[in-house]
DNA sequence: GCACCTCGAGTTCA
DNA sequence: CTCGAGGTGC
């Protein structure tokens, strides 16, 4: 993370301090307290971040950080065991590039390039144990504790099936004392079941399975701990019994009876890890138990061996875990941008973390009662994650952090761009002036845009050229461009402004619909903007087949505020802002200019004739993506069959039709009871 | 005046 | 996708 960058020594020394500060809290107050203050994974950035710091100034590390421990300390109800030998953990690893610089380092350390072979396990989400098997009679069960000490939980271990009491001498040979080590964990299923009677009793469910696990092993009485049907994996001899490879020890391990994890497998080099780390990230949900991440071992005990322990950790083996679905950073400044509607917009930049995968960098704080509300400062540490799995987000401020050196967000009282006035407009602050140079530019994407005039290859970038460039100013200008002047430009050739003029010559027809949309109207959508259109349609045919933009125009500009109200979901605001937009002159001139350039509207008639009864008063709402057709096609026929279609689940809807990998709105209808039908279904009503 | 339903607007990254 | 807020119906 700061490998390119030389950071500050002093910061450096400031904020491994208050790393090791906070991480101590969120972990007293877990075992302790039992509450979990911030989700694992977003701890587990902030541990990384001090490994990192650690790393780059050794002179900084204590024995009391969090990074030199293992574990939690034994609970005093139980009878300690020392370990034989000491129980360590592994270092995390979250990137590829994290597992090249690991694997560099053992290089150098061993004095020679290790590529190969690993052996690659699932991590599992559970508890580390010990067994150790007398005459091949299990005498005692232990906790990882903190490594060195753990707590004898040999009768709660015996309540496990998974666990044989005593071992299998069919095939191999064991010695008088042999020590393995594995994980219990809790399966997706029995932790579902536990949470349903949790909620049952009236009891806060439990966080994660992991917990339940190991509060279960830790119970006093066996009888709970039964009652919890854990399952074990074993991946560890401790005991020398020749083995040469770390595989080997799971075919041992089978051999002598313990259930052992059929899903690792042995990668030849790193790409073969890279690619077992890449299939399990996509296929993790299909495990009947919770995994976080892979672990990554030399094959090779002897290279194992000779590599010995850092830290806690030994040094040939690594966590290379999933991406998170949430993480924390660091927002380094808060910049403000201005949309079509002159809305000031505060926008988060952040030091750059991976969070489901992809690099995040900015996230939309919304508003300055965002901004309030979380209590962020500039230079704060916070957790982001991805709303729906897409949106980035930042959803809480770690204050425990804070140095005294943040710096208060105030939002402008002067637009950034044309340092207009900017005025309050409920939480939105908004430029006050109609021609600020951000709107203009915004409100030409909007004009081009899939839902207006879906001028293809014609996005914000080559826009703002031609705005640069004056070859534009206006919408209009947009059908007046010539190829030579494109051509002209660098970056562009003959045949980019031949496609760009040819698109653009194409798109010239547009539905009235689409044409009222894309004038940008505050407040008037897409649905808007249908409504509007059927109800012109409707007026001004009597008298009028072909439709002229200066009809329009004095259409609407003379539409007076009730009439406007009349119309369905049309109320004072909306009436007020679309009267306003047609009495503007320089809207007028805009419209007489399209019209000059040779726009043409054209009427469709809406919900033609074939309206089918099957769908009529049935409302729709499409959640995931379908195979069979895109979304917008979807929509489409199910209004031509007579049906509507809504983006909100609500007790009006009919049905939520399931495309693959569904939303929030799948969790709606479950909770609302409205029925959900999956594509086939579907595309079954519409025959 | 309140509750509920919808729509509009803004948004990130590959 | 989510939030805010406009619109409608009770």
């Amino acid at each position: 993370m700061y490998k390119n960058k030389s950071i500050d020594k002093k910061y450096a020394e400031e904020r491994i301090i208050q790393l090791k500060k906070i991480i101590g809290k969120y972990r007293h107050e877990r075992l302790t307290l039992n509450r979990e203050v911030i989700s694992p994974e977003a701890e587990d950035t902030l541990k990384k971040e001090l490994f990192d710091l650690e790393r780059e100034f050794p002179e900084f590390v204590t024995p009391d950080s969090p990074t030199q421990r293992v574990g939690g300390e034994p609970l005093k109800q139980f009878e300690k065991i020392r370990h034989d030998e000491r129980m360590l953990s592994f270092n995390d690893a979250f990137s590829k590039e994290d597992v090249n610089d690991w694997l560099e380092r053992l290089s150098n350390f061993l004095g020679r390039k290790i590529n190969g072979p690993f052996y690659a396990e699932l991590k599992i989400d559970g508890l580390a144990i010990e067994l150790v098997y007398e005459k091949g009679i299990l005498v005692h069960g232990s906790t990882r504790g903190d490594g060195e000490v753990g707590e004898d939980v040999t009768q709660n271990l015996k309540t496990i099936e998974a666990i044989p009491l005593a071992l299998t001498n069919a095939t191999v040979n064991f010695p008088e004392k042999l020590t393995v080590r594995g994980e219990v964990f809790l399966n997706k299923k029995e932790f579902d079941a536990i949470n349903r009677e949790q909620i049952k009793k009236g009891l806060k469910p439990y966080a994660n399975p992991r917990n339940v696990a190991a509060g279960s092993i830790r119970q006093l009485d066996p009888k709970v701990t039964a009652s919890r049907k854990l399952d074990s994996f074993q991946y560890d001899i401790v005991t020398k019994i020749g083995q040469k490879k770390h595989s080997e020890e799971h075919e041992i391990l089978h051999k002598l009876g313990f259930r052992t994890n059929t899903n690792n497998k042995i990668c030849a080099t790193i790409n073969d890890i890279f690619e077992f780390h890449e299939y399990w990230s996509k296929h993790r949900e299909k495990l009947p138990y919770e995994i976080d991440g892979i672990v990554i071992i030399a094959d090779d005990n002897s290279v194992y061996d000779s590599a010995g322990v850092i830290g806690k950790a030994p040094r040939a083996a690594i966590a290379y875990k999933f991406s998170p679905k949430e993480a924390t950073t660091v927002v380094e400044d808060i910049k403000v941008q201005v949309g079509r509607t002159g809305a000031l917009t505060p926008v988060a930049v952040m030091r750059p973390v991976n969070v489901g995968g992809v690099t995040i960098t900015h996230a939309s704080l919304h508003n300055a009662d965002e901004i309030k509300r979380l209590g962020l400062k500039i230079g704060d540490t916070v957790i982001v994650r991805r709303a729906g799995d897409v949106i980035p987000q930042v959803t809480k401020v770690l204050k425990e952090l804070r140095t005294g050196k943040e710096k208060e967000f105030k939002m402008p009282m002067r637009c950034p761009i044309d340092d207009s006035k900017v005025v309050q407009d409920g939480v939105i602050s908004r430029c006050s002036s109609k021609t600020c140079g951000a709107r203009h530019r915004e409100s030409l994407y909007h004009f081009v845009s899939r839902s207006a005039f879906d001028i293809r290859g014609l996005g914000p970038k080559i826009i703002d050229r031609f705005l640069d460039e004056s070859l534009i100013s206006d919408a209009a200008d947009i059908f007046e461009l010539k190829e030579g002047d494109i051509a002209a430009l660098e970056q562009f050739g003959e045949k980019s402004a031949e496609k760009i003029v040819k698109e653009i010559e194409s798109k010239k027809k547009a539905a009235l619909s689409r044409f009222i949309f894309s004038l940008g109207i505050l407040h008037v959508g897409e649905e808007t903007s249908q409504l509007l259109a059927e109800q012109a349609i409707e007026k001004l045919e009597i008298r009028n087949s072909k439709l002229e933009i200066a009809d329009i125009l004095k259409y609407f500009k003379n539409l007076s505020i009730a009439e406007l109200q009349n119309i369905r979901d049309i109320g004072p605001k909306v009436a007020e802002s679309i009267q306003g937009w047609f009495r503007e002159a320089r809207n007028a001139k805009l419209l007489e200019k399209l019209d000059d350039v040779g726009v043409i509207i054209t009427t469709p008639r809406p919900r033609s004739g074939q309206a089918s009864e099957k769908l009529k008063g049935k409302t729709f709402v499409i959640t995931g993506s379908l195979e069979s057709m895109p979304r917008d096609k979807a929509k489409e026929k199910i209004r031509q069959l007579g049906g509507d279609v809504s983006e909100s689940v609500s007790k009006k809807t009919s049905y939520v039709v399931l495309g693959s990998e569904p939303g929030s709105k799948y969790e709606k209808a479950k909770e609302l009871g409205v029925q959900t039908i999956s594509e086939k279904e579907f595309l079954e009503l519409l025959k």
